[in-house]
DNA sequence: CAAGCTACTCGTACGCTGTACGAACGCGCA
DNA sequence: TGCGCGTTCGTACAGCGTACGAGTAGCTTG
């Protein structure tokens, strides 16, 4: 029993790209913040160390997997008019950020970007500007768009109710939660209490709502 | 030398106000990944374990001191037309997260809402009744100009450059830093590196631009 | 005045984190 | 045969949140 007695066989052998994936399947699973090295090092049945030969320090492990999340979104298409491309694009961030929640704080600003970051970014663009917009009013419309759309997934992964029932329960219990202090707060009680405790909150309409309002907005700009 | 020797003296009593000031305070100063509970507790003249007789843990520290930062939020005016009053408080929370760039990722989704919160959302669901929206369209309406709120907040938290020539001179590091992969982005270059690169980038223009689209949308919807 | 109770303070300790350092190992080449 | 290099990882250190329980100071009650 001397030799080759280690408990988990790595079977496939350490990579760059094995130790990322892993990284985001974990992270999906329980949290970025749940993500330690430690732990991610089990998961491939390797030493903790072992990692620092496939990623300089855990920053930039973070942001390995950010551009794997990137290259999860779906580039505008040449093929469709603009305002459907970057509709569908819009679409395609908030499903890749509702699969992989954790990411959502970190897409923007990173130092270190990906190549899927890279090629997302000079689609978008381009998409603007083929269909017309001037170069101020792409970064505008860039802007606007992102801006909402970022902050929609984080009110999303925030609220974190799935469904538009779980949300209405979830208000439900709040309203009784704060029962004592609402005599204060009317306009509260009417719109949660009154309304959105009973219909409940569908995040893909709510969604649609406030991106054709933008994009019905950027439309009249361009035009006009 | 028995007795009272202890070398820093706290000369206010502990409170929670003050241990929830200090610790906004602290992050003000260096992030909040840097607060940790026993940096809070020497910057109190205290010994780590006494801030929690005034905080049951970390988490819930975090939650008073987000609605400190929702106390600075100035609440929409009913003096003003919907439209100025949504404007200000727009503005008024971009400024209340550019003091406190900790807060962008903290202020939804807890569970524990401070008062200033609940008092903040009543009064904007009032001023949006009030001013003749529906129940639905009202719960759209805060949607779409809370999305966009945070979701600007973020990215410039993320960007992180000051002033509109700091972020040209950023944008001109990146296209060097970049410089060999750049012909496979030409958009990239043609709007970074031919525009933003030289004309910056004026966070201030930027988010009214936006803020205006949607509001001007709003109304709109709310008239037509 | 004494006794007890309460509110508060905090020293110590545990299990966790990221990661610096350097020793070990297996393989291809001289 | 031996050397170097790519890879693995055991150990260690400083820092984290916080459980536990001992200590103390001040007020209330007899």
């Amino acid at each position: 029993m001397g030799r080759t007695e280690s408990a988990t066989d790595p079977r496939t052998p350490l990579s760059q790209a094995r130790v990322l994936q892993t990284a985001v399947a974990f992270a999906d699973r329980h949290g970025l913040e749940s993500l330690s090295m430690r732990k991610l090092a089990d998961e491939l049945g390797a030493g903790a160390m072992s990692l620092y030969h496939y990623v300089p320090n855990k920053e930039r492990l973070v942001g390995g997997m950010v551009d794997i999340v990137f290259g999860e979104i779906e580039p505008p298409s040449t093929d469709d008019d603009w305002k459907t491309a970057m509709r569908k694009r819009a679409m395609s961030t908030r499903a890749a950020l509702g699969r992989h929640p954790w990411a959502v704080g970190e897409m923007e600003g990173r130092t270190d970007h990906g190549p899927a970051n890279l090629r997302l970014h000079d689609a978008v663009l381009g998409c603007l500007r083929t269909a017309g917009f001037s170069i101020e009013m792409t970064v505008h419309a860039y802007s606007v768009q992102d801006a909402y759309i970022y902050g929609f997934a984080l009110q999303e992964r925030d609220m974190s109710s799935e469904t538009a029932d779980d949300f209405a329960a979830e208000a439900q219990r709040q309203m009784h939660a704060y029962a004592d202090v609402l005599a204060d707060y009317p306009h509260l009680v009417e719109v949660v209490g009154g309304y959105v405790a009973k219909a409940g909150y569908d995040y893909a309409t709510e969604f649609l709502f406030g991106l054709d309002l933008i994009l019905d907005g950027l439309e009249r700009l361009r035009d006009g």
